[in-house]
DNA sequence: GAAATACAAATTGTATACAGATTGTGTTGT
DNA sequence: ACAACACAATCTGTATACAATTTGTATTTC
């Protein structure tokens, strides 16, 4: 099965998206996406829509595409929606799972916990991301992927600030992500439904925490725009 | 805003593909449907990549497109999973609705009784379909969305049966049904999450039972086909 | 007669050229 | 100076022609 230019172009813009190094808003221009992976407009257009049905971007008639926004009232569902599904996939995930969906799932997390050792802040958001689909894979639901699958664009996207840690706190907080992986690769393999959904909801609490801290960081010394101000004033 | 014949060709095929006028898991050919819509190759294969982000149709490489299939295992997922989903979205709808969207919704409802009062089958499912698509919008919720039409689709396909009463107890089950959608219009005006969650299961089990029934019929007269057996002998 | 292969027909994928829509700019008139 | 309109440039949408892949069929070979 030979990988053509489009499938490259899929698998480029989603990970450019995710990895926000395409912003949320921003336009993509069909013409120099074509230009940039050797395609012409007609094939690009249909990868655009297929990123569209993936929740990746938004179509507009006569308008193009954009990149998903992610604006307040996105991130208020977010985090309303985020507990419900990733619990019911991960219960599915624990019954149905196959044993080579486990071995790929541990071979995630390895690369994982290697991008973490290497602190490449990049690779540990996509082999997070990675991990989590494989969860959403082992589910075997039809019904909730397409769900899933759009929380994790988004939960990636802010994560982007998870995994670039700034400070020994976040450092940790990372380790026991990856701790919590290891767990809820066990009790996938036990096929214990109810650690499993216990597991998840504890691993999105600390993602939450992390989250909620980049929305709301610590505000900034109150002395130092006291100096600043005056120094305007000279 | 004028209707194109892509539009026109769009929804054409999803009302299609969910009154069961074009089965499950038959093959869409491109050049008689471009015929048939009067549309170029090019927009229609767009169109088919969007039915395909929307659950309606799967696409393979190099093999064209079919209509979503219907298989055993998915059902087994459908019903797992419908009532997780059909109660998140109710209690959002409760709470985020607009004044118009409750409007539409009565409006639905009003075509829908009708539907049922002129015997249309087909408009019954179908109306039924927007009813619950509409309370989808309600909830407001681009996450769970996607996976409420999925369900959906599929809930709209088993229902032909079930907006085809055979019997007298299945005219009664359809206006039951349909008593409870102004049920649950009245909870999502008054903003009663913890009502419309309840009206949202009964009405799930009412399907549901109509929805087995139809997968598991009742048996024929044993002694009937023993005589179709004699005759065959013959 | 069954299996394998080569060829033909049909179907899908891609490129390009053209048509239609939107946006920005410059000119004109008040 | 501001508003309105017209025109140009840019981008999106569609049609058509062509290339590549798949599938069915017929022929050959064992």
């Amino acid at each position: 099965m030979p990988v053509t230019n489009k499938e490259t172009c899929l698998d480029t813009l989603r990970t450019e998206i995710l990895t926000l190094a395409i912003q949320p808003g921003s336009d993509l221009d069909e013409a120099a996406l074509s230009d940039r992976f050797g395609l012409s407009r007609t094939p690009l257009r249909e990868v655009l829509q297929r990123l569209s049905g993936e929740g990746y971007v938004s179509l507009t008639r006569n308008r193009g595409a954009k990149v998903a926004s992610m604006d307040l009232g996105q991130m208020r569902l977010f985090f309303q929606t985020a507990p419900v599904i990733y619990s019911s996939v991960a219960r599915l995930a624990a019954t149905n799972r196959t044993d080579e969906q486990l071995d790929d799932l541990r071979a995630i997390q390895v690369r994982f916990a290697a991008a973490i050792a290497a602190k490449r802040s990049t690779d540990m958001a996509l082999e997070n991301h990675r991990f989590h689909e494989m969860i959403g894979e082992m589910a075997a639901n039809a019904y909730l992927t397409p769900s899933l699958c759009r929380l994790l664009i988004d939960h990636t996207r802010l994560g982007q600030i998870f995994y670039r840690p700034a400070n020994a706190a976040e450092v940790l907080a990372v380790r026991e992500a990856s701790q919590q992986h290891e767990a809820m690769i066990s009790a996938i393999e036990a096929g214990e439904a109810g650690l499993i959904v216990d597991l998840t909801l504890q691993h999105w609490d600390l993602s939450r925490d992390r989250l909620e801290r980049f929305v709301r960081p610590d505000p900034l010394p109150v002395n130092i725009i006291d100096i600043a101000e005056k120094r305007n004033a000279v």
